[in-house]
DNA sequence: GTATAAGGTAATTTATGCAATCTTATCTAA
DNA sequence: TTAGATAAGATTGCATAAATTACCTTATAC
């Protein structure tokens, strides 16, 4: 008996890491296109899957769903959401848009241990230019932007654009690897990060926009663009 | 029998209203403050009160935690959310940012039937004035801001101000109404329109950032504003 | 007298069974 | 042969019950 309530209390304990684990598997699958775009996800197929009763799981999705990363359609079933490139232009657009203006936020409220962690990045990118390891570099990018999004000061940003994430990530996955993009990329961060440096919110939003600007010309092929309208967001500064 | 499938169906196709209906009752509660800040809300309680279930509550406190509206705390509890001036800034913040870029996107992108809609709101806008009449006013305004997201184009930002937009109305229950604001507000309303229809982008960001600055200093006192580091956007255009 | 631990209570979280709904396939009639 | 209706199959949606967790109270030991 006791030893059951030993076990209970274990597997309690370790449950809601178990639960957040499962959440994070489900959408890894989806950002990695384990699972495809259109595909139907069942709950019940789920539940199975991973040990756990429909009702956790059902609370999941609707979380997915929040993040765009399935589309739920009422009586009838779950699917894994499409990826047009009206819904990729839409997401980086998203993205440009509120990190350019969390960059600008960013260049005035930055703290100096920020900046400081934001130079020992700077010294990564250098590192990651001179193995030329992408890895490297990616790490180094994912917690350049996040750092500034801290930086700027605004935590619901932050939380949208961590829900965009996911789906930027997916879009990765989808446009491949572009090789040689690395050293442009840096070069761009590293422009980011002087301007920060020098507290000047013109020219960081600006790097901003123009760095996440090509990053969106590079992930999305020109001639899926409607060339007749203007983005979302500028395409241009006159500062 | 088949008046029984007929029965069926109806109450089918009503059930989902009412479930609706209850979410839109809840999340009125919270925006109308009836539902007080920091105020628990427990499920079994909602359930009763509505006479349903606790698992569609439980859905229901998820959507609602999704805009901010209530706080989960694993395994404790749901609260309705605080709003700290800093809460109201970093939402007013954010619908700076996506509008003012939705104006920009819309200049270019607005059709002709679009703008002949935008016009006739404009003609509510005059009505609103001659009448005094801030209940038009709020209804044309809120159409004009909704249209403007609709010409820009991306039906993710769309989703994203609308879930912010609980949040700003529960903020104007909070500030009160302030006589006087209307016909100001909607001289700057009429400028937007006007920088739309020459397809300006430019003229038309600055219109709606302008008019949006100016909405947010008037929510927010600027006694509660963290006077020293510039906001998450620009507080002035140098076009 | 205070602090700590154990037990009880009230809430969420999970699991499971049942009902409602939608889709699809088959059968019949025109 | 095709169109429409009906029935069967599958899946979600809802409700209730069991389990777990967190908090609060109380009692005991130092």
């Amino acid at each position: 008996m006791k030893s059951k309530e030993k076990k209970q209390a274990a597997t309690g304990s370790e449950r809601l890491r178990i639960k957040d684990k499962i959440f994070q598997s489900l959408r890894a699958d989806i950002i990695s296109q384990h699972l495809k775009p259109g595909q139907t996800v069942r709950e019940d197929e789920l539940a199975q899957k991973y040990g756990i009763s429909r009702t956790p799981i059902r609370e999941m999705l609707r979380r997915l769903e929040q993040e765009d990363l399935v589309k739920i359609v009422p009586n009838v079933g779950v699917y894994v959401s499409e990826l047009t490139p009206r819904d990729i232009e839409e997401v980086l657009d998203l993205r440009i848009c509120l990190e350019s203006a969390a960059a600008r936020s960013a260049a005035s409220k930055i703290t100096e241990e920020q900046m400081e962690q934001l130079r020992e990045i700077g010294r990564q990118l250098d590192v990651a230019i001179e193995k030329q390891d992408s890895i490297i570099s990616f790490e180094a990018d994912t917690r350049l932007h996040d750092l500034i999004m801290v930086a700027a000061g605004n935590a619901r940003a932050r939380r949208l654009l961590n829900n965009l994430l996911g789906q930027i990530h997916r879009i990765r996955f989808i446009s491949g690897h572009k090789p040689g993009r690395m050293n442009t990329t840096i070069a761009e961060h590293k422009e980011i990060i002087a301007a920060l440096s020098d507290h000047d919110p013109d020219r960081a939003e600006q790097a901003m926009h123009i760095h996440l600007v090509k990053t969106k010309e590079l992930l999305l092929p020109q001639s899926d663009l409607d060339a007749k309208f203007e983005s979302f967001v500028r395409s241009s500064f006159s500062l």
